[in-house]
RNA sequence: GCGGGGGUGGCCGAGGGGUCAAAGGCGUCGGACUUAAGAUCCGAUGGGCGUAGGCCCUGCGCGGGUUCGAACCCCGCCCCCCGCACCA
């Protein structure tokens, strides 16, 4: 097999039959789908998504349209860069994965530079696709970053479009910073321990000694503030003073190094140990309240400013630490504080459901906490009691005008009151200690040249929306609400990042930025249009470098003078105007699969980039999925079920695996599953596929029968179907239709028939079948075109079979259903009736009466008929008692009568020309009559004849 | 907690008020074919009853409700997956 599908592979590419340009005399469609980061190799899932663009196109393409599907790949950001250097470090984890994959020692250290990973994986992208018979056009194919010069001038203009339009502004936002090399520290500049730790805003509540030195106090939780029953200072630690914006303050080191580098003036003047501070008395800087300094070696000076207050009713580890320190005669002693530290009693401030007063206390002896170093258990019971608190807790009386009222919902208003009363502030902080690679300490900097897309702008979501109207989304309306929902909420986005630590296109107006991953993959679609010339600039004597605003402006808003322009780009004003006609021609993309995570970052910004840079263009449907499970378990590298497209291929072939991948699920955003053993059975069905067809194909009588009026209507009723499927691109549908429920029908066909089909409309079936399989499994279609119907032309191209709607009958459907029906009742029969040796079966159809009657009777339940006396009206009086109990369970399931009632005539030669079929189904010599003298023939009625064994 | 999706037979999955003991696939069992195995074809596959094609019970996460009738509609609950951002 996968010789066979290596020769229509080459056979595709040497015809280029897969590449399209615009012909303004042919509808089009251009399906899309995201370019793939190129950090390692494609795997299941990624296909999954791939092949709903693959078929749409590739059904298109039957359907005659001109069909464009090109093939893009992403390498902006942060992992090629940080898995380069890791390689140049020598990283052995970095280097089992290249080995993994097969690289040699020899080749490994090339990997060193991330244009290495680039062109390395994008092969390996590309052969994989092709392999798996993507009808791609891969002229138009590229990848992103500053490395791929057109592409970079193209995003450039992009960001120069947005920010002259005021969408794009400077802000300052928070970082993870490296202090010592001076540079934000993403995930991937970081060990593994320290990954997907960000910064997070906690806010400092400035306590006061007696001579205004602030005492400052970090907290995730400034609501407790009105239960301080102290502040908790580390004595071992040595702090600064400080001035920090002109006031004194006592804070530890660290913490004073973060706010310098979050845009505050600070200045160290001073050293003093935690110790020196214990015992005094700071001011509660919202209630007033004075409250003493206590020590507690659980304070980590490393994180936000040391320094901590004590709310012992609602923090476990402020009241284990309570506990802890009451124990502590010694302690006490040496600063002279047993007074003091016996007369705290713990502050109630939130009412929670299953809790006392003291939640904390609760949750320190739920979780047998036994001492402030218990630590794990006292993250598990802070977690618990916040979390509790947050969302369902209700303020007690001590809050004044917000009590009776949830945390969530007074949190932001608190801090905004404290800021304005001066009693607290707002910091950065990573929630634990975080280090670089290089074992350097990190903090968090707010960096200033930072650059954000203001999805926040109300006119800008007005149109980002008012596109949706004419959007469409798989599923509907799941996706859509996704989509909808994300673009009321997202507010402005960080849309750069620092060259130093990642890949990209930089800024047009700032050298010092890339454009950030996300941000440089809205509109690139559009790119696709054109890049077979820009991508082979040479063939068409472009110069790159003079690719401009003026350039791009022309090609998509058609602005300007092509033959300057030409001139200025070094290639013919031809080059240049087809270039305008491809994306007038192509834009807007008609179909782009994507993954269900992406709608909420990716889809969303797509539809916000295109709403602003080309109304009236945007992309016109977005069809979304889930996960692709293997055996229903999540795929993983860890797990070791982890299944490229590479080894998929190797193992399955391209057919095979691309059947398994749509037979995986339908569009709708739940997981779809692959399951290996229809891919392992698929390997042999293929085969045996073609060796059937071969078998049949032009064998068979001239005849024309019930039977074969039978067989074109369902075979005419599979292509509607199927039809249908492939435009809503619900696969699994497709493969049970196209597939199981054809194979089904010829199979019983073929049995029905004695092996005696009718040769013009079986064949024709058979060449329909391989059609309407085509986009699914194009190899072994190709081979049985070519090697089994002797076609020279591609399968690929041939016209998707229209259905014939005059053949669809849904009467002769009906009949045949009645004798599969009989054929089954008279296998219960003689099962039952434990008759020896049947000589014989006499089939009875109906007295003629009960056809006429069932149809009335219908007719009058179609009217909503419920009374069965009214209906008995309908039978002949002297039969009334005969049919009674039918009519009444009629009336409760109005489906119990028979769709369709048909005539005796039409019943009598079905079963007629069916004889021969039931005799050899059953194995006994069969009768069919119009009546008989029998007890058993009255029980016979339309559609259910009676039976008689002898 | 918020937003999105979901929970159906041994497994994967259709179905979104009556034709539903629930399509189709896989698996399992029985039969035909074969020296045999495999492949293929036919049949069975919740439980019980039935010398007549049928009947009864149980059943679509749990508990209620609406309805002549609920896997499907409504209410409450439990559980699972994804996202909650500057990461591709």
């Amino acid at each position: 097999m996968q010789s066979i599908e290596e020769k229509w592979q080459k056979r595709w590419e040497e015809t280029r039959i897969f590449e399209a340009d615009a012909d303004p005399n042919r509808p089009k469609i251009f399906v899309t789908f995201p370019y793939p980061y190129v950090n390692g190799d494609g795997h299941l899932g990624h296909l999954y998504s791939q092949l709903h663009a693959e078929f749409y196109a590739r059904y298109k393409r039957m359907k005659g349209f001109n069909v464009l599907f090109p093939q893009g790949f992403h390498a902006t950001g942060q992992p090629i860069v940080a898995a380069a250097r890791r390689i140049r470090e020598g990283d052995p984890k970095y280097i089992r994965i290249l080995k993994a994959y097969g690289f040699s020692d020899e080749e490994i250290p090339e990997f060193g530079d991330p244009k290495k990973w680039i062109d390395t994986f994008v092969a390996r992208w590309k052969s994989a696709l092709h392999k798996m018979g993507f009808s791609i056009d891969w002229r138009r194919s590229f990848h992103t970053t500053e490395l791929n010069p057109p592409y970079d001038k193209f995003v450039r203009w992009q960001y120069t479009k947005l920010r002259e339009k005021g969408l794009v502004v400077r802000g300052t936002h928070p970082v993870v910073w490296c202090p010592v090399e001076k540079i934000p520290v993403g995930d991937h500049d970081r060990p593994d321990e320290y990954a997907g730790i960000g910064p997070e805003e906690i806010v400092v509540i400035k306590f006061r000694l007696p001579d205004g030195t602030v005492v400052p106090t970090g907290t995730y939780r400034p609501e407790t503030v009105y239960g301080v029953t102290n502040i908790w200072i580390n004595p071992e630690v040595e702090y600064v003073v400080a001035e920090v914006d002109g006031e004194r303050w006592i804070i530890s080191e660290w913490g004073a190094k973060h706010l310098k580098e979050q845009l505050h003036d600070v200045k160290i003047i001073d050293r003093i140990k935690g110790a020196e501070l214990v015992g005094k008395t700071v001011k509660n800087p919202v209630t007033g309240k004075e409250v003493p300094i206590l020590p507690a070696s659980f304070v980590d000076p490393d994180v936000a400013t040391g320094i901590v207050m004590s709310v012992p009713a609602h923090a476990p580890y402020d009241w284990i630490a309570l506990e802890d320190l009451k124990k502590d005669e010694e302690t006490l002693k040496k600063y002279g504080i047993e007074e003091i530290v016996k007369s705290i009693e713990p502050i109630s401030l939130i009412e929670v459901e299953g809790y006392s007063e003291f939640p904390a206390r609760d949750a320190v002896e739920k979780y047998g906490i036994k001492s402030q170093r218990d630590e794990e258990a006292l993250e598990r019971a802070t977690e618990e009691i916040y979390k509790k608190e947050f969302y369902t807790g209700k303020l007690k009386e001590i809050f004044g005008e917000y009590a009776g009222r949830t945390v969530q919902d007074v949190k932001d208003e608190l801090i905004e009151r404290f800021k304005e009363m001066n009693a607290a502030t707002t910091m950065w902080i990573t929630p634990i200690p975080i280090e670089d690679r290089a074992g350097h300490k990190c903090l968090v900097k707010i960096v200033e040249n930072q650059w954000f897309l203001k999805y926040s702008d109300e006119k800008w979501k007005e149109m980002a929306k008012e596109t949706l109207k004419t959007t469409e989304f798989d599923p509907e309306p799941d996706a859509r609400k996704a989509v909808e929902h994300t673009i009321d909420w997202l507010h402005d986005w960080a849309c750069t990042r620092d060259v130093r630590s990642s890949l990209g296109t930089r800024l047009p107006w700032d050298d010092s930025q890339y454009v950030e991953s996300l941000s440089d993959s809205t509109v690139y679609m559009a790119y696709y249009t054109i890049a077979h010339f820009l991508q082979n600039a040479e063939e068409y004597g472009i110069n790159v470098d003079a690719l401009d605003e003026e350039f791009f402006d022309y090609v998509f808003y058609g602005k300007g003078d092509p033959a300057k322009i030409a001139e200025k780009i070094g290639t013919s004003r031809e080059i240049v105007e087809r270039m305008r006609q491809e994306f007038e021609y192509w834009y807007p993309v008609d179909l782009r699969s994507t993954g269900k995570d992406l709608l909420q970052n990716h889809v969303t910004f797509s539809i916000f980039h295109h709403a602003a840079l080309f109304p009236g263009k945007h992309i016109r449907r977005w069809t979304a999925n889930g996960w692709v499970l293997l055996n229903g378990q999540k795929m993983s590298k860890s797990k070791g079920n982890f299944i490229t497209i590479i080894m998929a291929q190797e193992r399955w072939g391209a057919d095979a695996t691309r059947f398994a991948e749509a037979y995986a699920g339908n569009v709708t955003l739940e997981d779809a599953n692959f399951d290996t053993s229809v891919a392992d059975a698929m390997v042999e069905e293929l085969p045996r596929w073609i060796e059937f067809i071969r078998r049949w194909y032009g064998k068979g009588t001239a005849e024309y029968r019930n039977i074969d009026r039978w067989f074109e209507s369902k075979v005419n009723r599979i292509i509607r179907e199927v039809d249908e499927e492939y435009e809503k691109l619900n696969t699994r549908n497709i493969v049970n239709l196209a597939w199981f429920e054809f194979w089904r029908t010829v199979k019983y066909y073929l049995r029905r028939t004695g092996d005696n089909p009718n040769r013009e409309i079986f064949s024709k079936a058979l060449e329909n079948w391989v059609k309407i399989m085509t986009p699914v499994t194009p190899h072994t279609a190709e081979e049985i075109w070519h090697e089994v119907f002797g076609r020279d032309s591609f399968v690929s191209l041939e016209r998707f079979p229209e259905a014939e709607e005059e053949k669809i009958d849904k009467r002769v459907e009906q009949l045949e259903e009645f004798v599969q029906r009989t054929v089954d009742d008279i296998r219960e029969v003689l099962r039952l009736a434990k008759v020896e040796e049947p000589k014989r079966i006499v089939i009875i159809l109906g007295d003629d009466w009960k056809y006429d009657a069932f149809k009335r009777v219908k007719e009058l339940l179609a009217e909503g008929e419920r009374n069965v006396g009214a209906l008995m009206e309908a039978i002949p009086p002297e039969y009334r008692r005969e049919v009674a109990k039918i009519i009444t369970s009629a009336v409760k399931n109005p489906k119990r009568i028979p769709e369709i009632i048909g005539t005796k005539e039409d019943e009598f030669s079905a079963l007629s020309e069916a004889k021969e079929f039931i005799e050899r189904e059953i194995g006994v010599p069969v009768e069919v009559v119009k009546s008989y003298d029998h007890p058993k023939a009255r029980s016979a009625l339309p559609f259910k004849p009676a039976i008689v064994v002898e």
